[in-house]
DNA sequence: GTTCCGCATGAATCGATAG
DNA sequence: ACTATCGATTCATGCGGAA
């Protein structure tokens, strides 16, 4: 098989978009700015705006969407006065309007969340991870997630080896962790809704700190190999590696220079591996023969 | 201090509401049906006419709320035609602009989640757990929900006896389970917004989906002994047991007459203790002197 | 008293069948 | 075509009986 196509784009989105294809693309996922933050990039949408800002790029990710394709769409609202913001609520009804189903709502699990302390409220620990499709029937292949279970947990409580304490923690409920290699052969169930991941606090060049094992789960569920994947919000690039390690061909758009530079430095590093890198690649896959 | 009063009222809650003082409660957590469930209840109601039924009974609710109190609210929406139906954004929405400020939205992570498998969405393990207030201030005390953590978690990885995986299992980012007594010494750290519990599936007496930690934890939250906490869907009386517990006063509605004639005597049975009870009891406070 | 194993039980969802 | 009912699918949990 050849080398995936990983296409990092500089421009904003709701330009360099017009330049794609119509259903072209199989996949997206993308974590945009979040409403008041980055405001190096896009220039910090007030909430009361977001929805205005982001329905016409989501028009284009409509048109670009292969009709069998789904849209992750990675988004929290934040806290206004004291209150949580609707945005994020009047966005999927606007979205349907457009056109869009809104057929799940996953839920990411912050295991390691940001700390703080407020007199009336907790440490946010969770985040949306919004899936909307173009019609009811798509593409999913739910065997490329499935995690080792069952009643597991009970049995092998006795003799607990090294290796099964992390296999623990990794199993939570989605089964990210870094040993997944070694559970083939034991037997599989499917996962929930619910995606127990903490966020990486080594990537410091980034601000959201979105794990590469995030867009990797939804990369394995919603597309074979060669398939193409799209993040209008590339930032530093988490989702184009991601693709690349699982075969797939990916498109990535940011407004912002130094992030454009960054992903293209970081894929020439891929090509080349290293040792860092082949630390996380473990995270998703065996190392594959070519 | 005095044994709490539990009272458990018969009817509709749209007119037992009425009879109740302004401004009397400090907290209000319900469940109520959600929408085509529990036909034998409120008749079923259907997604589309969920926000107009249930409003009416909101704008009661906000009557009868004292200023600083809280309401928590337990819902999710169902799968209408391959679609999350849209029926609790629009209610969030239609609550503030009934007056209701929507402070947070805590997330209820269902461990054992309804089994199934559908070539499109994996199992639904999670609901809302929406908070709402009448002002900004309102009474909030955080330390009563303390859960041990700190670097023990970390240690644990090293050494892990069979208790040690038991604490783990139930700690998991919000100290639900059974061996909060065993805790007792250990540093504390504040919880986040994510709820690891399992539904209770099989309790001997009353099969409520409702685990009686959950209003537990609200009614440690944000009530303290001698305070007033309101049920208007009561359902098997989890809310109430818990209040009973806790030492709160309580009020809970419900429109069925088994489940109101089962609350009343699961009550009695609570105030002759028994050892079935009294495990329970553990899960949440240490046995108090009278 | 423990631990272990078997079993019933869910705020589910889809697709097919029937009215 | 649109709604109502039914069977098939699936797994964490806790109980009870057994070793």
């Amino acid at each position: 098989m050849n080398e995936p196509i990983i296409r990092p784009l500089l421009g904003d989105c709701r330009e360099v978009l017009r330049t794609l294809d119509d259903e072209s693309i199989d996949l997206i996922v993308t974590s945009p700015p979040y409403a008041d933050q980055r405001k190096n990039t896009y220039g910090g949408i007030h909430p009361d705006d977001y929805v205005a800002w982001f329905l016409p790029i989501a028009a284009e990710l409509q048109r670009v969407l292969k009709p069998t394709g789904t849209f992750i769409l990675n988004i929290k609202e934040r806290v206004v006065k004291g209150e949580r913001h609707t945005y994020v609520l009047e966005l999927i009804l606007a979205m349907r309007r457009q056109g869009w189903l809104w057929t799940e709502e996953f839920i990411w699990h912050k295991k390691n969340s940001y700390p703080g302390k407020w007199p009336n409220r907790f440490r946010d620990a969770w985040e949306r991870l919004l899936q909307f499709n173009k019609q009811r029937q798509f593409h999913m292949y739910q065997e490329a997630v499935m995690v080792p279970m069952g009643d597991w947990a009970r049995k092998r409580l006795k003799n607990l080896s090294d290796t099964d304490k992390i296999r623990d923690e990794s199993r939570a409920g989605s089964g990210f962790g870094k040993r997944v290699a070694n559970w083939v052969g034991r037997e599989k169930v499917y996962p929930t809704n619910v995606l127990h991941m903490a966020t990486e606090t080594r990537n410091r060049n980034h601000s959201a700190a979105f794990p590469e094992a995030l867009p990797a789960w939804f990369i394995k569920l919603f597309t074979q190999e060669g398939d193409w994947v799209l993040d209008p919000f590339m930032g530093s690039g988490t989702t184009l590696r991601a693709a690349y390690r699982l075969r797939r061909n990916a498109i990535g758009i940011d407004i912002m220079e130094t992030y454009y530079e960054q992903v293209k430095a970081s894929l020439k590093d891929l090509q080349t591996p290293q040792l860092s890198l082949f630390e996380a690649q473990e995270a998703y896959e065996p190392p594959r023969p070519e």
